[in-house]
DNA sequence: CCTTTAAATTGATAAATGTCAAGAAACCAT
DNA sequence: ATGGTTTCTTGACATTTATCAATTTAAAGG
């Protein structure tokens, strides 16, 4: 059950001893969701972060009866309404599955307990954000300097298993414009190959 | 000098010993820049992160001869090409100064040598960077979930000093619109006042 | 395999936004 | 002050993109 987020700690923390991962572990809980489930919902403040043994997340906005997405989180990540979290503040965003998941969950209050008790998680925890703020960095940039084009194949290069996994219509929010233009803009890459 | 600074961290470390801010201080140094000059230009792998003591930096881009600016930070707050530094990948932005600046840096190769010998830093980084991510997440949000005169009233709310220090066509890219666009939306904004 | 639902495409049109050029206003340095 | 520079505004027009509705295509469940 463990294993995949084991490997994920061993490779985040090259250091970390086996009673360290001990202690972690016995933090560790399962959650199974089906598609379509909910996994936060608006105005919920979040308290657990959840690592993906298997699965797909979507994390979104309900703006004017639409959804707009702000990311999608796959196998062997780590998924959370993270900024809620960190502010403990509810969140504006929603989290459902768009796939069938099994998650491995870690509240707010055991995170903080591991960070007393075992000082190496502070540096997963600075690493984890570190990581979060590269990604969501590049799709600001993405968003602030790119055509909409280039949007999609920056997605289409860097995240393969969203254009895979995700559908068409969800990516087109997710590089801020409306489907029906990514739609258009497909058709006409296809055409310049 | 460094009164600013050790304030910053004993508020983001309010248990730091007198100990390790002097390991910490240590290894500061002071730069000054002046209006116009680059802390950091596209194509450098950025080895150090600046505390602004004063003054007031600009995070840009250059897309085809024009400048998108992706962040501004002024007194009290880190700017770095963050996402350089903790790649150690050459960035893309460039980093200047709007205003004559005094900073205080620490480089990359100190940064991990106080991770190691007080780890108290780590939870620093950890908290540094989960506000960078805090930051950068909402700008995404802004721009995915907003129209451009919402984006530039939640400037105009969330980070006023922008509003103030910053030249309103350097704003307009910020929230992604021309800065003829952002003049005929702050008319109507006006108007409807 | 068939039926139903979800997703993607297409066309016509409207709305939003960008571009270019000119002029006005604000700001700086001498 | 005043000349020069930077920034902001405005108008006319072009382009991009959204919206709405209809249709086709693909996927999913029984």
């Amino acid at each position: 059950m463990f294993e995949q987020i084991k490997e994920y700690y061993k490779n985040l923390l090259p250091g970390m001893k086996e009673v360290e991962w001990d202690a972690l572990e016995q933090k560790l809980t399962v959650q199974h969701l089906k598609k379509g489930e909910f996994l936060t919902q608006t105005g919920e403040i979040c308290n657990q972060v959840s690592f993906i043994n298997k699965g797909l997340l979507r994390l979104f906005y309900l703006v004017d009866g639409k959804e707009i997405c702000t990311g999608f989180v796959a196998e062997n990540e780590y998924a959370a309404q993270y900024d809620s979290f960190l502010t403990q503040q509810p969140a504006f965003s929603s989290i459902d599955a768009l796939e069938d998941c099994e998650l491995i969950n870690l509240s707010c209050d055991d995170m903080h307990s591991l960070y007393s008790s075992h000082p190496v998680f502070e540096r997963a925890g600075r690493k984890i954000a570190e990581t979060l703020f590269i990604m969501i960095s590049s799709q600001t940039t993405r968003l602030l300097t790119m055509t909409p084009e280039e949007r999609y194949q920056s997605v289409l290069q860097d995240q393969p298993f969203i254009i895979q996994r995700v559908p068409q219509y969800m990516i087109a929010t997710l590089i801020g414009i409306s489907p029906e233009h990514l739609s258009r803009i497909r058709k006409k890459m296809t055409g310049k190959k």
